[in-house]
RNA sequence: GGCGCAUUCGUCUAGCGGUUAGGACACCGCCCUCUCAAGGCGGAGAUCACGGGUUCGAAUCCCGUAUGCGCUACCA
């Protein structure tokens, strides 16, 4: 039988941190078992479901490379792949349990439903289903019709005995009958609730594997029970351990960004969110950090899924991010960077060596590709701001001045002007002014970057060029008198 | 309230009856050094939630307790 999972999700708003996770993990699976990974879109509540959420999810999964062999956009045997799309399917199965007495229709008031449960909690019983309607005779049902209202379908829980769910994580479950109630399966608007569209479309699509939240786990004894009832084969079951925010919730965009789409547009690097998440709740051994896409598919195991939850910690991801960026090639890393500086608004007019040239020294110091606006933006800029700070710091010095005009007559006389040349006079004036070096470097770099912090400064002053370097120079001195 | 699941350094985790409880991120120190990084070396950090058992021996097995989270919806 060949292994057949799918990702799930409700179209309410973007691909999350954790949904991204699940997509993640069933993909492997998919991948290291030669199985099909289908996407199916959830939307049976219409009231939050949006289209722009599907193209979004479809995006970010795409991005991720986490492509799919069915699902709404791409054919497959088993559609369609929207439940919207799929009402008749479960009126039919609904109808089913109807005529075999395995599902009877319910009369009661969302309001009625809400006050006994209320009641029974006050009175320290059990808020479940009381079982009203469970055996109304045909004229009780007219005289409730009567009244104007409209009935759902409640699915029959048989009160004895229990369900044995065997999780690949977990490993054995027992559930007593006794606790669940019968539950809502058919809404007022015909429209099924999530336990019986996931049941059917399921069953229907041969789903062998379901790997899902652990927000699932409580539900999985009341769909097992609907399974048997439709006659279907039992999946397999692996319930993932969520994903919490520092306080030990369930991450939400209180915590941080969850969006994955944030995370693309300040610059983490694909692979990178998918070993960072691979490793949230998984891990091979006792010390391999990095794995590519190919490594995961190869070492991926559900039996090595952790049981506890993770914490989601940011500091990680973006020593991840910064590890990948500093393995890049520069010409595949100014590619990935040329975007961001377009969009800060920057005018590359320089030739790509030397663009090449910039970004090379930046490599090793950003965490994430938007960073790279931040640390180039004086390359790219005719005239440039000075940080307070280190105008303060530097150019209220004595000694500011003569070390700017012994560095601007020195660059000036330069005929060959290249790093080592550069290096060579510059290296010279600490001696010359009887000055230590650093501090005649941190006066220089403030002059022709504006900051205190810069790539290495020969380099600057290379890339700059020395007719840019001179005239900053200049600026800097003028700001001194 | 009921049911279910979980609990090892701050964080992610290794461990599956005998280990000085290992690694990674973060943190601290030193080296390198023109700043910031990167890199190298080193350090601190876990009474394995707690309490009972079982065993010669328990983070590992069993039972309780606590705490957290989930489900208990005409959300998924």
């Amino acid at each position: 039988m060949t292994v057949r999972v799918r990702f799930a999700p409700s179209p309410t708003g973007y691909l999350h941190l954790g949904g991204a996770r699940t997509a993640l993990y069933n993909w492997l699976f998919a991948k290291a078992n030669k199985g099909k990974f289908v996407l199916r879109i959830e939307d049976t509540d219409r009231t939050r479901s949006t289209d722009e959420a599907i193209g979004s999810i479809i995006k970010s999964l795409s991005r991720l490379g986490l492509n799919w062999d069915e699902g709404p956009d791409v054919d497959g045997d088993f559609g369609p792949y929207r439940q919207t799309e799929r009402l008749n399917l479960y009126k039919e199965a609904a109808e089913k349990l109807l005529n075999e007495g395995k599902a009877y229709f319910c009369y009661c008031l969302p309001e009625e439903l809400e006050k006994r449960r209320k009641e029974a909690l006050k009175e320290g019983a059990s808020p479940k289903y009381n079982g009203r309607c469970r055996n109304l005779a045909e004229e009780e049902r007219g005289l409730l019709e009567k009244e104007g209202r409209k009935p759902v379908i409640r699915f029959k829980v048989v009160q004895d005995g229990s369900i044995r769910v065997n999780d690949i994580i977990r490993g054995e479950i027992n559930f007593e009958n006794k606790f669940l109630d019968d539950l809502i399966i058919v809404r007022t608007d015909g429209t099924p609730t999530y336990n019986f569209a996931a049941v059917i479309d399921d069953a229907m699509m041969k789903i062998t594997h379901i790997i899902r939240g652990d927000d699932h786990l409580s539900n999985t004894p009341r769909q097992i029970l609907i399974y048997e009832a439709l006659g279907y084969p039992l999946p397999v079951f692996a319930h993932l351990p969520l994903i919490f925010g520092s306080d030990k919730t369930p991450l939400s965009k209180r915590h941080a960004d969850v969006a994955i789409d944030e995370y693309f547009k300040k610059g983490y690097l694909p692979e990178v969110l998918i070993n960072y998440l691979a490793l949230l709740g998984w891990s091979y051994d006792e010390k391999t950090t990095i794995f590519s896409l190919n490594e995961l598919i190869e070492k991926f195991s559900l039996g090595k899924v952790t049981k506890s939850p993770a914490i989601f910690d940011l500091a990680k991801l973006e020593w991840m991010n910064g590890y990948y960026i500093r393995q890049l090639d520069v010409d595949e890393l100014t590619d990935m960077v040329l975007p961001f500086l377009e969009e800060a608004g920057f005018k590359i007019d320089i030739p790509r060596g030397n663009l090449k040239k910039i970004i090379a020294l930046i490599q090793e110091r950003i965490k994430c590709l938007k960073e790279v606006v931040g640390l180039t933006d004086f390359f790219f800029k005719d005239l440039i701001e000075f940080d307070q700070g280190a105008v303060e710091k530097m150019f209220k010095k004595s000694e500011a001045m003569s070390i700017l005009e012994t560095a601007e007559k020195k660059l000036l006389s330069l005929s060959d002007f290249n790093v080592n040349e550069i290096e060579l006079v510059l290296r010279k004036i600490p001696e010359e002014l009887n000055l230590k070096p650093k501090q005649v470097f941190q006066t220089i770099r403030v002059a022709v970057a504006g900051k205190l912090i810069s790539p290495p400064l020969f380099e600057t002053i290379e890339l700059l060029g020395q007719e840019k370097s001179a005239e900053r120079i200049k600026r800097a001195k003028e700001m001194i008198n």
